[in-house]
DNA sequence: TTGTAAGCGTTATCAA
DNA sequence: TTGATAACGCTTACAA
């Protein structure tokens, strides 16, 4: 059916050495060889057989891309990022969603790896997670992305930093009764929510300023957590005048509960995120911005280094740059 | 390096055709022999090689999903409902992105498809890219999403519907003067675009309206688009009292617009979008929603029938049904 | 620079 | 129900 190597290998009148190495641009090849071999695959139509190619190399030319979701901005952001890189890079990209808090019961990812990629990317899954502690110990070339952990390469923001910039904007803009937006109660070490949290505190006790517990709620770093937080905060005996949202997506709907009480973001309550979502700009939302699709993109590359399959020296942890934007959604204290 | 059927032979003293059977669940084995190599074969840790077992079976057991877009939305959210029903199945799910007006420069999809994937799922890449009917002309099982395409397997919505749908709520409120944000002046047949223009002109006669073109503006489906369409709706001499967006980012762009203008939507102006996009509640937008992770389900479902990979009955066209989510971005003309 | 030939680890056919 | 064994299509020493 298909046409294979030794068609070519027939038509060109060489072996099929030849035009393995010729196709693949190996060196130790006659140039006129090599530019009749490619002609003639060409005419023939030939392409190469991965499995046959994989099987005998060793070889999968392939990433998986491993993600708690698939749809959610940031996740699919920083997707983006990375297909651009392998994609130039001819390598496969595996998409392989795994267990989260909305889909609980998903194949656990480490089995699936095994003999089927060269490397793994891993996107936002928290250290501690046992399916993740599995995929480490499978001990293939991996990075990942938006955490940290001890001894695996890895692509993040200084979480502790965009937390403090976000936190000392409110402060430099007069507020003083800060409330916070946090993910949950409990975090764990090393993520992303830790570290704001910790960024928070120091900001706040550098300003000389209480954290009061009344002034912190979660929202699980949803839109509708979001909302419900906000609309515990603005329940308090003294509501804050600004709040800090460890998301954008949280501060999405904290701004939907300020409004469903009558109030305006920036007016009567300054709200500031974390993200750089692309709906902040449209919302007038100031934000803290990662460069998502960045994180992608050098993790992606990172992983190719580590591989071979790109040159270049392999980063242990790299640390990307974040800014603020700010927009309508904080003002000074007394405007 | 790696165990081998032929370990888990060894170890299980039968040969290696009878490990193969056993492990993938062939009839024709005792059952006491399959238990005992599926023993085996876990204490050892065994783990099939896909290259080996693809390249002897001519299987890949694996879909490629070709997107012009990974970030956006709706993309991302089709991509999940593949994700899930493949990873159920079983399969990989190979990710690969095309070109687009907003990175025109990558690798065509066919040739990167080519003995490579059992079938292909495209998202909405227009019907008449070049790029698409190459895919199309490999021949291999496929399926279509969001477009469709004479001969090849699509899931979509009505588009023609939705826009009905849309346009008519605003005729029963009352409005007369119905400006309209599409993606383009231009518009290839079959794609959800042309259709949905289709439905609005449809309506707008049947109600007796003249759909004037000083009250039609386009906004290539984007959120800055939308605005600068419905920035431009705003300065003609006597502004539409409803807009219809063909998108529901589009609309985003259009409410943006509304509010730099001092105007709200639902107040001066109604605004509907379609797509039932996740911010659309946030934003308190009324649209016509359509199940875009059901149209990334369904496909998948079909082409894994196609394939062979799952029992049931290869439907050639799948139309899913919309629904009217009416909230604060239209009201009656009066109020 | 090119060719020979031994794998790579399965699946599937045929026979037992 | 099980076993031998010939593919599957390529890569890569090693030799020439």
């Amino acid at each position: 059916m298909g046409i294979t190597i030794r068609d070519v290998a027939l038509a060109a009148g060489v072996s099929t050495a030849t035009v393995s190495r010729a196709l693949r641009g190996l060196p130790n090849v006659d140039e006129r060889t090599r530019s009749r071999v490619q002609q003639i695959a060409a005419d023939l139509d030939y392409v190469i057989s991965p499995s046959a190619s994989r099987l005998a190399s060793g070889r999968t030319g392939s990433i998986a891309v491993i993600t708690p979701y698939i749809a959610r901005w940031f996740f699919s952001t920083v997707i983006s990022g990375v297909e651009s890189v392998l994609q130039n890079a001819g390598m496969d990209l595996l998409l392989m969603s795994v267990s989260n808090p909305d889909a609980p019961r998903r194949q656990p990812p480490a089995p699936r790896l095994r003999r089927r990629v060269d490397g793994v990317l891993v996107i936002a899954v928290p250290p501690d997670d046992p399916e993740l502690r599995d995929v480490v110990n499978l001990g293939m070339p991996m990075s990942l992305i938006g955490v940290s952990l001890q001894g695996v390469p890895s692509v993040t923001i200084d979480d502790v930093l965009a937390a403090r910039i976000a936190t000392q904007h409110l402060v430099n803009l007069g507020h003083r009764r800060i409330g916070v937006i946090a993910g949950s109660a409990i975090t764990a070490p090393f993520t992303a929510e830790h570290d704001r949290s910790r960024g928070f505190a120091e900001v706040m006790q550098e300003a000389g300023l209480q954290t009061d517990p009344m002034l912190e709620a979660f929202g699980h770093f949803t839109v509708a957590g979001g909302e419900q937080a906000m609309t515990a905060l603005l329940t308090q005996r003294q509501r804050p005048t600004a709040v800090f949202a460890m998301s954008d997506e949280m501060a999405f709907g904290a701004m939907r509960a300020l409004r469903a009480h009558g109030l305006t973001p920036g007016r009567e309550i300054s709200l500031i995120g974390i993200d750089g979502h692309d709906m902040s700009e449209l919302l007038d939302l100031t934000t803290v911005a990662q460069p998502v699709v960045d994180l992608g993109r050098i993790a992606a590359e990172a992983l190719l280094v580590q591989i071979g399959a790109a040159a270049g020296t392999a980063a242990e942890s790299v640390i990307v740059p974040t800014h603020l934007s700010v927009r309508g959604s904080t003002t000074p204290l007394d405007a």
